[in-house]
DNA sequence: CAACTACGTAAACACCGTTCACTCGACCGT
DNA sequence: ACGGTCGAGTGAACGGTGTTTACGTAGTTG
């Protein structure tokens, strides 16, 4: 992958393995399937990084996990160019949309951590009265169905919780903070900012601190 | 284009132009060139029809405006899902940023109307005062540089205005507007939302409304 | 009229995804 | 112990790809 999706030859993964080409057919139905196949092993990697960054923190701290996951998936943007284009920037009649399952999930592994510490932010935390108080009425259902995924994720975890304390504009809320994360990392690593940005580490901390901000948090220390 | 950027064969090309593809050297130094300029074409092209929609608008409504770009964007993205990836959504590497400046600009053309239109909007109403309050100190200096491409681009259709009128809290909104503009319409042509939303319009909308309502315009018609 | 240039071609090379016929060794039931 | 079956791998082949090279061939220019 190091060298761009093109790189990805039947042919040289055959040699790096030791076989031939076409006894990758054994295996996969096609240079396609594999790249589906491949793009998932990347997010379960992806996703073991994240929680290996987690396990490392306090427990407690639900801001301070949201800082690593979100750091974590920024880093790990940038050095994997590549794969960050294979598995969050392909259109999905080139990939297949991460899954069999019909509701096209954030890569499977790495959406559940994701959608882990976002469940147990919002859980752990009095949110303020008018976080996203105008949820457009158009979302009302799929907001609902998201809402309880999110629980669903949260209670896996032992943490049990009902859908009182995640209400649907906090529910909406996270799938902005998601737009805005994705949209961050996405620009920087297509270099597609309407300016060159020298440093573009404290603008997505300062963006973080807005995020947690509009939930309540307000004068954290940014580990 | 059509079907995706591995079909963009010299070949395939040659023969639609009666020609064949070793020919191609004549005018593009490799397909990677060729693709590089493609991108371009496909930027002045989209900026082409952006600025068609404007021009039937009323020049005074600025928020219709905005409207009118963002929304026209986010429908060319949707209607050409591999130009846009190619166009932004491409690492750096495989296409050359877009320009051989130094400075790597959102393509050039499209980036001139969305400056354009962003621009006329910060100068043309007077801003909340807590706007981007807390612009992180590391990017005062990129800001700057950003502040004055946008007077510059203002100031090329005739708008006078200095920068006095364009604070670098509202240089920095914009930058994080694009953020959230530019990770929803990503985020929708590569179907990578957290769940599957069956309606995303309505959420575009809403977004543009409350990125425009951070800047003072509240209560608008959404055209 | 000779020389030069722009434009195009055919042939070739190495590589690619994919298919097909084939071999080889391990395993299994009798 | 033996024939049969099956999974795994191979080599050859086909059509397609980017790219280079040598060659042609009109049109323009001095």
């Amino acid at each position: 992958m190091e060298h761009g999706r093109d790189a990805v030859t039947l042919r040289a993964i055959a040699r790096e393995v030791g076989i031939t080409a076409p006894a990758l057919y054994r295996y996969y139905d096609s240079r396609e399937d594999l790249l589906r196949r491949l793009a998932e092993d990347i997010c379960t990697d992806l996703a073991a990084e994240l929680e290996a960054e987690l396990d490392r923190i306090d427990a407690d701290d639900v801001s301070a996990q949201v800082y690593a996951v979100c750091r974590g998936f920024r880093r790990w943007a940038l050095a994997h160019p590549q794969e960050f284009t294979l598995v969050f920037a392909s259109t999905e009649d080139a990939l297949g949309s991460c899954g069999p399952d019909d509701r096209g999930q954030v890569g499977d592994q790495f959406g559940r951590v994701f959608l882990e510490v976002a469940g147990r932010l919002i859980a752990s935390h009095p949110l303020p009265d008018d976080l996203g108080d105008d949820v457009p009425e158009d979302l009302h259902a799929d907001l609902a169905v998201f809402q309880q995924v999110l629980l669903a994720t949260v209670n896996d975890r032992g943490v049990e919780v009902d859908e009182s304390v995640l209400p649907l504009g906090a529910v909406y809320h996270v799938t902005q903070s998601w737009v805005r994360i994705y949209g961050h990392v996405a620009l920087e690593v297509f270099g597609r900012f309407p300016f060159a940005v020298s440093n573009p580490e404290p603008m997505f901390d300062s963006m973080l601190a807005q995020i947690l901000g509009e939930m309540g948090f307000r004068h954290l220390t940014r580990p």
